[in-house]
RNA sequence: GCCGAAGUGGUGGAAUUGGUAGACACGCUGGACUCAAAAUCCAGUGCUAGCAAUAGUGUGCGGGUUCGAGUCCCGCCUUCGGUACCA
């Protein structure tokens, strides 16, 4: 009997498990759990090569590019990701309307942080950068993104710096060709040279003397090739670069920011070097021409047009006294002419040496060494103190034949225009400052009296002390000038550039090495190309060698590798693995060409390409340069590299700081409070950071003495703080307790400011889907906005809702019963919405359309499975994971990512009533809904006739009643 | 200095061509459920006055155009980004 009865219990107990089991089972699936769907769809798409796409496909293409990054040690943070998950969204939005999108990632692996770490642990550049992309790929399939990583691009891979290497060695076999506006291949310049010397040559060069053909037939190899170095694209020269001590290396114009390095912050001077050059400068006007092509943003145009920094002027030249030699200046105001009263020359001028005079040979000797001591940084911080010396030489006027004094001043580069300009004291403010400092003549030739309020850089006025020029209006006495040198002979129009030749040597380790090998004579040798790719050597130690060498140099065997020549120690500088990455995706593993006509002519450029505008005069420009040239060799079919450009804003972080406290022994720097030794105590005076605070401030940002402790505990100190509060200054809140108020402000993510926040946490904690989503429901693409994860519940709470239409108590229950017209009315207008916010990328409100959208369908408990499968597709490119599972739980045997976009029926948007706000006089008063047949007649009778109305017209005049079809009505009346 | 972008509730932001300012969220307040908490759900929420209906007021500031302005025009202020002796 007892046995029975246990048996009976077991069998109870089992049963109630059983049931039990299957309720949690339920309960479970009812509710959204992403950390069950995620890492099953992440491994599906891979086995299933979901992403991989071909290069044939009768369906139109579209190829959408994110900058690829550096692979920093510190791994992504939430910033990284913000541009990618946009580019991502669009990519899959594509693919739904049926594009072939190519949509790939790769690495700028070439860099000088990670040689810097191998500087300082010794750690092997390419192992450590490994490490890194490792650990960037494992953060990047986190997040879910559609890249086609069978096309990834790593610039530090032999097998693609190879063509990197190739690419060079074009730009090095070709020159810049006036006539015909395009690269030209050397070797033809060199059979004119033979035949007619420099004659008949039109070409961008940077050479200043013709030459016979017989000149030519004389010359030595060494000229010979010294000679090429002035036209080739890239060449060799002497000049002054901007030389990085603490980099140990020269870095490009756009490398320097205000006289620092961009990377480090560390000064920069100028030095001269024998360096490698780009000359991007042949095609300044083409940058600048097709900048029209595209659909850049204006900003990002207008600030590629002041980097090129075209100017049109003249060209002069002034007699030196006593010297054969004529002096060039470039001028954009020649209507000036009789107002230039001296000369200045940029103090690195060639004809320096030459014209100074014995008495004034010490000054100027003098006057170099100085300019030639100061940094960059220190010119700039005292640009407008004056400085110049004057050399001893005159030149003659070329209208007045007055002997004007030549003068030297560091105002005047060396780079732009002629290195030397006329000085017109009087209508440029730089000389006037000059002038003024060193007692020179000023002559009045503007007479702006008929413009009042217009500047010395405004072209009004009338020309006055000027002969022949006298009474004109500038603009006319500039065009009226330009004929007037022409005639003369004493010059010619031209146009300026601001934009210069790029360096393009670094002497670092971790960069291409050049395909270049020097002979005895020191001629520079090219590679072959079956010599490709010419690989690093292996190092041990990266310090550089001695004078200002790149540690290649220590590498004898490599350097000396070939009999009789030396290989060149230099490397190629970051900028060279990214100009052209974009064409290597569209055949990123063949190994005979940089990527097939086949593949170019299908993909032909980038349709949109989506970074940050710190890339908007370098790489961009770069890039650019490099896609003309290969277009004029005929390897690229088109102009431009990419079509459209956004720029996604930054992810600022918010710092915390503590206006007052400070360091007991009174040292007032700024400092970070998790650096401070815990042995420290801290006092009231100064600005220290304080990561992590914001949970521990009340609503005013005040942090009370006992919210201070906490917080000090939490980031793991133990400081013996401020228990005396007489010594300190604490303020009293209402409650008499101890506070300060915290200031918070918004920077850069960075680790040393321990404000960065990895993305894994995030999709840990709320999955990618939601991660994603928060990051575009943060606000415009385009803006900056510091990371707060305040919102972020809003979005969870919309992913879990949308799980939830299509589940009851029951489980999974989809119904396939035909839908409302209201609930089709509510999915149509999604649709619209959604598709025209992705067109203009304007993601945030996608976000909340799709909200918007779900709130209503839960409203109406709406599980129909024609209203939820065309939003699960719609949804899809924001949210993969989640919308794949509802997607396969539908009982589809193929993926949400390769379905049709669902097409929008205007149909169901068509409604029989129309609400009307009505206003008086623009103030809304009342709403009223009538029927959309109604003529605007019988809308005026109806909106006059209600009472909320009435009480504001009633015995007033109505002069006017405009209805605005479908929008408002509004009344005029007489007070 | 010059060039460019932007200023909207307590917060992030919406308003696409001049047509209901504050969508959608966060936060906050109150309520339901719960032994309780979490989660969830419901209601409210620009500001001022009022029990309320409602009225006034409100998109950085000052003017203007318009029946109507966050949006267009003129003049300023502030913030951010770029640039810096470019002749």
């Amino acid at each position: 009997m007892g046995q029975l009865i246990i048996k009976y219990h077991i069998k109870y107990l089992i049963l109630r498990q059983v049931s039990i089991n299957l309720y949690y089972k339920i309960k479970f699936l009812m509710h959204y759990h992403p950390e069950n769907i995620e890492p099953k769809w992440r491994q599906k798409w891979v086995d299933e090569s979901l992403y991989k796409i071909s290069n044939e496909s009768v369906k139109p293409k579209y190829y959408v590019l994110d900058m690829f990054p550096y692979p920093s040690g510190a791994g992504l943070h939430v910033g990284h990701p913000l541009g990618y998950i946009a580019s991502d969204i669009f990519a899959r939005y594509k693919r739904l309307k049926g594009f072939n999108v190519l949509h790939p990632m790769g690495y700028d692996a070439f860099g000088l942080p990670a040689e810097q770490y191998a500087i300082q642990t010794g750690v092997h550049p390419a192992v450590s950068t490994d490490e890194n992309i490792k650990r960037y790929r494992e953060q990047l399939d986190n997040i879910g993104f559609s890249f086609d990583w069978s096309r990834e691009v790593k610039t530090s891979d032999p097998s693609y710096y190879k063509w990197t290497q190739w690419i060079f060695l074009q730009l090095y076999h070709h020159y810049y060709d006036l006539s015909e506006n395009k690269a030209k291949p050397i070797k033809e310049l060199i059979s004119s040279f033979e035949k007619f010397g420099s004659a008949y040559i039109r070409s961008y060069h940077s050479h200043d003397s013709d030459f016979t053909a017989n000149e030519w037939a004389e010359m030595s190899p060494k000229q010979k090739d010294d000679t090429l170095m002035n036209y080739r694209l890239a060449y060799r020269k002497t000049g002054y670069v901007n030389w990085c001590e603490a980099l140990g290396t020269v870095l490009a114009n756009d490398e320097v920011k205000d006289g620092l390095s961009e990377r480090g912050g560390h000064p920069v001077e100028k030095k001269a070097m024998m360096q490698w050059s780009l000359r991007i400068t042949a095609y300044a006007e083409r940058l600048l021409q097709d900048l029209d092509t595209l659909e850049w943003s204006d900003a990002l145009k207008s600030m590629q047009k002041n980097w090129i920094g075209r100017s049109e002027g003249a060209q002069m030249f002034f007699e030196i006294v006593g010297h054969e030699e004529k002096l060039e200046i470039f001028t954009t105001r020649p209507d000036t002419i009789f107002g230039a009263t001296y000369l200045v020359l940029a103090p690195e001028h060639d004809l320096v040496k030459k014209i100074t005079t014995i008495e004034q040979n010490e000054n100027v000797e003098a006057y170099l060494e100085y300019v030639s001591s100061r940094s960059e940084i220190d010119r700039m911080s005292e640009v407008k103190e004056v400085s110049g010396v004057f050399t001893g030489a005159y030149a003659k006027h070329p209208f007045t034949d007055n002997e004007i004094p030549i003068w030297l001043g560091e105002y005047v580069l060396k780079d732009y225009g002629t290195g030397a300009i006329m000085a017109v004291p009087s209508d440029d403010e730089r000389d006037q400052l000059f002038a003024k400092k060193f007692g020179l003549d000023i002559i009045d030739v503007v007479d702006k009296s008929e413009y009042p309020g217009s500047t010395m850089h405004d072209k009004t006025g009338k020309i006055i002390n000027s002969d022949f020029l006298n009474g004109m209006e500038v603009m006319n006495a500039i065009q009226y000038m330009f004929e007037q040198i022409e005639k003369t002979g004493i010059g010619a129009k031209k146009v300026n550039y601001k934009l210069r030749d790029a360096n393009y040597s670094r002497q670092r380790y971790w960069g291409e090495p050049f395909p270049i090998a020097y002979n005895k004579e020191g001629v520079a040798q090219p590679l072959s190309v079956d010599k490709l790719p010419l690989t690093l050597p292996e190092l041990e130690n990266f310090q550089p060698a001695s004078g200002g060498k790149s540690p290649l140099a220590r590498a004898d065997d490599w350097v000396g590798q070939i009999p009789d020549m030396t290989l060149e120690t230099d490397t190629m500088p970051g900028f060279a693995g990214s100009s052209w990455y974009f064409l290597r995706y569209m055949d990123a593993s063949n190994e005979n060409e940089f990527a097939s006509k086949k593949a170019i002519d299908y993909w032909q450029d980038v349709d949109l390409y989506v970074g940050g505008t710190e890339h908007a005069v370098g790489h961009l420009m770069y890039s650019r340069t490099w896609h003309k040239f290969l277009y004029d060799l005929g390897l690229v079919p088109t102009i431009e590299p990419f079509k459209k450009l956004v720029n996604q804003g930054m992810i600022t972080a918010y710092g915390y700081y503590a206006e007052n406290l400070k360091f007991d022994d009174g040292n007032t720097l700024i400092g970070n409070i998790k650096d401070i030794k815990s042995d420290h105590n801290i006092h009231v005076g100064s600005p220290i950071r304080l990561a992590y605070i914001n949970e521990h401030l009340d609503s005013q940002n005040r942090v009370t003495k006992s919210k201070f402790s906490e917080y000090i505990e939490s980031i793991g100190k133990h400081f013996n703080v401020l228990n005396d509060t007489t010594k300190y200054y604490w303020a009293k809140d209402d409650n008499g307790e101890d506070y300060f108020t915290v200031n918070i402000i918004q920077e850069k993510m960075s680790k040393s400011k321990y404000n960065v926040q990895n993305p894994d946490e995030i999709v840990t904690k709320y999955g990618a889907d939601c991660f994603r989503m928060y990051e575009m429901f943060l606000g415009p693409i385009e803006q900056s906005k510091p990371w707060d994860t305040k919102g972020i519940d809003g979005v969870n709470r919309f992913l879990r809702k949308y799980w939830s239409l299509y589940f009851s108590e029951k489980g999974w229950e989809v119904s396939d019963e035909a839908p409302t017209a209201e609930e089709n009315k509510i999915l149509h207008t999604s649709i619209r919405k959604v598709t025209d916010d992705i067109e203009r990328f304007s993601f945030n409100t996608c976000i909340s359309a799709f909200m918007v959208c779900v709130n209503e369908l839960k409203r109406l408990e709406c599980n129909k499975r024609q209203i939820l499968e065309p939003l699960t597709i719609l949804l899809a490119p924001f949210a993969p994971f989640i919308t794949e599972e509802l997607w396969e739980m539908f009982g589809n045997k193929t993926s949400v990512h390769s379905a049709d976009y669902p097409v929008f029926l205007e149909k169901y948007l068509i409604q029989d009533t129309v609400e009307y706000p009505v206003c008086v006089n623009g103030k809304k008063r009342d709403t009223v809904e009538v029927s959309a047949q109604l003529s605007q007649a019988e809308i005026q009778a109806i909106a006059l006739s209600l009472d909320n109305v009435k009480k504001y017209v009633e015995g007033k005049d109505v002069q006017k009643v405009i209805v605005v079809p479908g929008r408002m009505i509004n009344l005029v009346i007489k007070e």
